[in-house]
DNA sequence: TTGACATTAAAACGTTCGTTTAATATAAAT
DNA sequence: ATTTATATTAAACGAACGTTTTAATGTCAA
């Protein structure tokens, strides 16, 4: 009864589509509505008629195109992860620096999806509570509990949580940071440099972590 | 002769206040001008008289705020650093960290201070040009000469970079993701706390420069 | 073919935007 | 005292903003 044509929100699709990388790109406050459905080549009313206003369309992009992005994106660390057996400080590294810088997503999606993230954090909005609580601290706790086992003796659970965080500041600031990087570095941010970043990440993850092995070094 | 009276551009400092404070708070594309006005008690006009426009405004901001402020903190950092001999990786990393969460600003400067700059590495300006050619190349390239000396035997230049890259990413995160951390962590943003992100930040750079004396550490 | 419903389209709503203009105030210079 | 340069003010400009309204479509079940 209730099943449409084929494209029956297909222009809700491209909406999103467009939304979340003008959101991305030029923060909330910066994109109008004009600018979203010229992008999406619809007319101006659709963002009104399928999410109501600005604001929901923003919180929209958030609960359908961000939060299972973000999904993606750990069952892939997951994946990788299992596959070189039981987890250690080498292998959570290595697999969230690769999940996270190279991974399942395209360069433009990956920059998207950080640039959002990145905005919730220094001004956070109702769409950080979605981001917070389904994925931010379900993921580090999970990561928290991993590396827990193989962290130097009585470490307190709040200092794995901050070796989290830090590691993920360097994941956050390599993508989001791009065009930074590549002027202060000089080189371009292509695939041989994404690769030299997962290596350094890695390696600068792994020391500060204080984990003992050398075997993943170098 | 060209001595005015006392409160000359009182108008024009109070506008710089208040727009730097709001530029940084929501970002250019989501402060109006007469918000600013507003804020700086003066009239809708001052800021194109003073400034020419609203854009002019906002490099104004970073050239006559952001980067005289950044000198201040980077002579704080010298001052503190000389005060404890020849320059090593943990004298470096504890006066970085320490001049830059805690450091010669008040938190709300601070805070004004990193929302800017992620701003603008998020998605450069006209004003990134300002950032990176006086302030973030020079120093960066300053630490790069401190660290070297001290770093493991034929380390290349750009892995040097690429570790105070990582110690400013953790800088930065720790700044500008207040809110978020706090909510992550469970803890207030106190003074206690920043001493805590201090301590980690010294911590987790020391062993990720892979420097090898311990006592700076616990 | 018809009636109901979902979607798109065009036009207009009132508000706010950045900027400009013209008038006024103030204090130093002549 | 008058001129000149600087600074502030109130008012208005057209353009763009988010949203609403109304009409025109398209698409199914009956």
């Amino acid at each position: 009864m209730t099943i449409r044509k084929d494209n029956h929100d297909l222009t809700k699709e491209r909406i999103l589509n467009e939304a979340e990388a003008l959101f991305a790109q030029k923060g909330f406050g910066a994109v109008s509505v004009r600018e979203i459905t010229c992008a999406a080549n619809c007319n101006l009313a659709a963002v009104n008629y399928h999410f109501r206003n600005k604001g929901n369309l923003y919180i929209e992009v958030f609960r359908v195109r961000w939060v299972p992005r973000a999904m993606r994106l750990q069952k892939h660390f997951r994946r990788s992860l299992a596959a070189q057996g039981p987890p250690s400080p080498t292998t959570v590294a290595q697999a969230l620096a690769e999940a996270f810088l190279k991974g399942p997503l395209s360069d433009e999606e990956r920059q998207r999806h950080f640039q959002l993230m990145t905005r919730e954090l220094g001004q956070p909005t109702e769409a950080f509570e979605i981001v917070a609580d389904e994925v931010m601290r379900p993921f580090f706790e999970e990561l928290a509990s991993m590396l827990r086992p193989a962290m130097p003796k009585g470490l307190r659970s709040e200092q794995v949580l901050l070796n989290i965080l830090s590691i993920f500041s360097m994941v956050l600031y390599f993508n989001f940071a791009r065009v930074a990087i590549s002027r202060i570095t000089g080189r371009e941010y292509d695939a041989a440099f994404k690769n030299r970043l997962v290596k350094h990440i890695v390696e600068f993850s792994l020391k500060g972590l204080g984990g003992l092995e050398k075997e993943g070094l170098r």
